[in-house]
RNA sequence: GAUUCCGUAGCUCAGUUGGUAGAGCAUCUCCCUUUUAAGGAGAGGGUCCUGGGUUCGAGCCCCAGCGGGAUCACCA
């Protein structure tokens, strides 16, 4: 691999610690007993608390005024400024602490643990005088270097900020060091899942675990990932729900269960799609979807409270305000409000119509349910910002909800929108097996019709249903959309750690087992990658003389004056050994 | 999958009509004991994404590819 400069010298720093006796990754635990936000929330109103503290972190920048140096130390939890002064770290004579390995084998990205006391500098800064410091972890790689001021009314500017998305995404650490913000995204992402959690174990509902790889797929329509399992010989699927599983169970006999489970789809990519994607499913007995709406208000208020301490949550330009009472409207009155059409009494034909009054895309294959649908999707649901509740959908859509009870050709399912997007989904569940089959068997249709995304009829969750699953609510919630709209971000690749990504193209390289095989002794291998030979094939087109007088230049070039330069013969050697 | 924009130093980015590759930060050397985008003096650092083509000459123009972003399509 071709290091650059600053890399050269970061690894020459290693090796001069290991000779003079500093180990740059000891193992031994460095006690911490104090965090950078402890300090600057607590120092002032305790400050003997902070005369003997040992705190652990990266250090992140460093300014240094010949004996006396500035830095800045981050940990988890924050920055905070140390000061450094020779004297101080060097009591004796010996000043090579501070003279060597402060200042000329530490670097920004090293992580230290530092003791010392708390004060405040001339300008206002708190600060920890260090009086003892110990390299915990040399870093050979250096960071991205994000500068920030800060004028007088507090508002930040950044400088050299590291944002190209493809290495923020490739190299999501980096990303989690030097943008602050990123990782309280995170943070935040986990508060809103232990939230949920909390409030749903504290009803008392199970929470449980159920397959990944399914032999069947089902519980939505997708495109499923497919993978083969040797020892059974057979083919299994990712998961693209696990509804049909937490049915089960419900048949099992527990009045509520729930799962954070990730799910995978094997379909498009877009800031809101991921192809694996984490879903919260819960069904509770004896309860039908009216009841799960008014869990849903309450359990994503409640989200929102304990992450902001406040229901309404700036997303863009808009404020969303997650406070009881939601507004609800059925699929069709959502309709008639935004186009002023009433189209509940309409016919298929009717509805084609409508949807090209409407100017909207659509084509033959579109049955009632979908045509209704699309209309709502393209002319309702971007217009529903703040949380809202659509009721009772088509059938044709919903192939594992109820009947609707009182309105034909509809069943009893609800979404909430929020921001113009769907972030949860519920029904009462269908619990008529007769009727299950009949609905499995009409997506058997659609599938052979083409339909790739049609859901397969599962044997064994009929007869579960068959012994009699409860009257049952069941409701999933898509944790990344959520927590795109709580943390305000654009894209779900901002909410998930490590998204989907092509990998990094790897050009071909020899390796130095390569070169050495071809007699190239390893001292002058880092030359020749120098000199652009990365390939074999491309010493095999060499002219041997000015490759000999290229390998002596560089090695001039480079400075290596511990390396021996080859010989003419050398130089030939390798090229006949590669031809 | 389609359209479109982008790819230059470790990072953020300039780069004129096609004529020897630039800045700030970072790095290295030196000065500096309360600085804070620290400061001052000097130095080094490049596969201009890859491969073709046009040209006397390509970071720049043309073609193909790779990777990424945005929009759309797909997608409960």
């Amino acid at each position: 691999m071709q290091l650059s400069e600053q890399e050269t010298v970061r690894r020459q720093k290693r090796e001069a610690l290991i000779k003079s006796g500093i180990n740059p990754y000891p193992s031994e635990l460095f006690e911490v007993n104090v965090t950078a936000k402890d300090i600057h929330e607590n120092y002032e109103k305790n400050k003997t608390d902070y005369k003997n503290i040992s705190i652990a972190g990266r250090l992140m920048s460093r300014r240094i005024m010949g004996s006396a140096s500035f830095a800045e130390l981050q940990d988890s939890t924050g920055r905070i400024q140390l000061y450094f002064r020779r004297d101080d770290i060097c009591p004796g004579d010996d000043n090579s602490l501070y003279n060597d390995v402060f200042k000329k084998m530490t670097d920004i990205g090293d992580i230290i643990g530092i003791k010392g006391y708390v004060f405040t500098t001339q300008t206002g800064e708190l600060t920890i005088h260090v009086t003892d410091f110990k390299l915990l972890t040399k870093s050979l790689k250096p960071l991205p270097i994000v500068k920030e001021t800060e004028d007088e009314s507090g508002n930040k500017k950044v400088y050299d900020a590291f944002s190209d998305p493809e290495t923020r995404y490739r190299q999501r650490y980096v990303d989690l060091i030097v943008n602050p913000e990123v990782r309280d995204t995170f943070i935040k992402r986990t508060q809103m899942v232990n939230s949920i959690r909390t409030f749903l174990s504290n009803k008392g509902y199970l929470e449980v675990e159920t397959p990944i790889l399914q032999p069947l797929y089902g519980g939505a329509a997708a495109r499923p990932f497919k993978t083969h399992h040797n020892t059974l010989d057979m083919t299994l699927y990712l998961r693209i729900a696990n509804e049909l599983y937490l049915k089960r169970l419900i048949v099992g006999g527990y009045d509520g269960v729930f799962e954070f489970a990730k799910d995978f789809r094997n379909e498009g990519m877009s800031r809101f799609h991921n192809p694996e994607f984490t879903q919260v499913e819960l069904y509770v007995a004896y309860k039908d979807y009216n009841w799960m709406m008014d869990l849903v208000e309450e359990m994503v208020e409640k989200a929102a409270l304990d992450m902001h301490g406040t229901t309404a949550v700036k997303v863009g330009k808009n404020t969303i305000d997650f406070q009881r009472p939601w507004k609800r409207y059925t699929m069709f009155e959502s309709i008639e409000e935004f186009t002023g059409i009433d189209i509940s009494e309409m016919e298929e034909d009717q509805l084609r119509d409508t949807a090209k009054k409407l100017s909207i895309d659509i084509d033959d294959s579109m049955g009632k349910g979908k045509l209704i649908d699309e209309i709502f999707g393209e002319k309702v649901e971007p217009h529903l910002i703040q949380p809202t509740f659509i009721t009772d959908y088509p059938i044709e859509m919903s192939p594992l909800a109820k009947k609707h009870s009182e309105k034909e050709g509809l069943v009893e399912r609800f979404e909430a929108i929020c921001n113009g997007k769907e972030i949860c989904n519920a029904f009462s569940e269908l619990n008529d097996p007769i009727d299950q089959r009949e609905r499995f068997e009409a997506q058997l249709e659609l599938g052979k019709r083409g339909d790739d995304e049609a859901m397969v009829l599962d044997e064994d969750f009929l007869r579960a249903l068959e012994y009699g699953m409860p009257p049952t609510a069941g409701l999933g919630i898509g944790i990344d959309r959520l927590a795109m709209i709580m943390t305000n971000s654009d894209s779900i690749q901002d909410v998930l750690f490590f998204p989907q990504m092509k990998p990094e193209k790897k050009p071909e390289v020899a390796t130095e087992k390569d070169y050495v095989e071809i007699g190239v002794r390893e001292e002058l291998i880092p030359i020749l990658q120098n000199l652009g030979f990365t390939t074999l094939d491309k010493i095999k087109e060499a002219n041997p003389n000015k490759l000999f007088n290229d390998v002596c230049g560089t090695r001039k070039k480079l400075k290596l004056k511990d390396v021996k330069n080859p010989s003419k013969e050398e130089v030939e050697g390798w090229i006949s050994a590669v031809n």
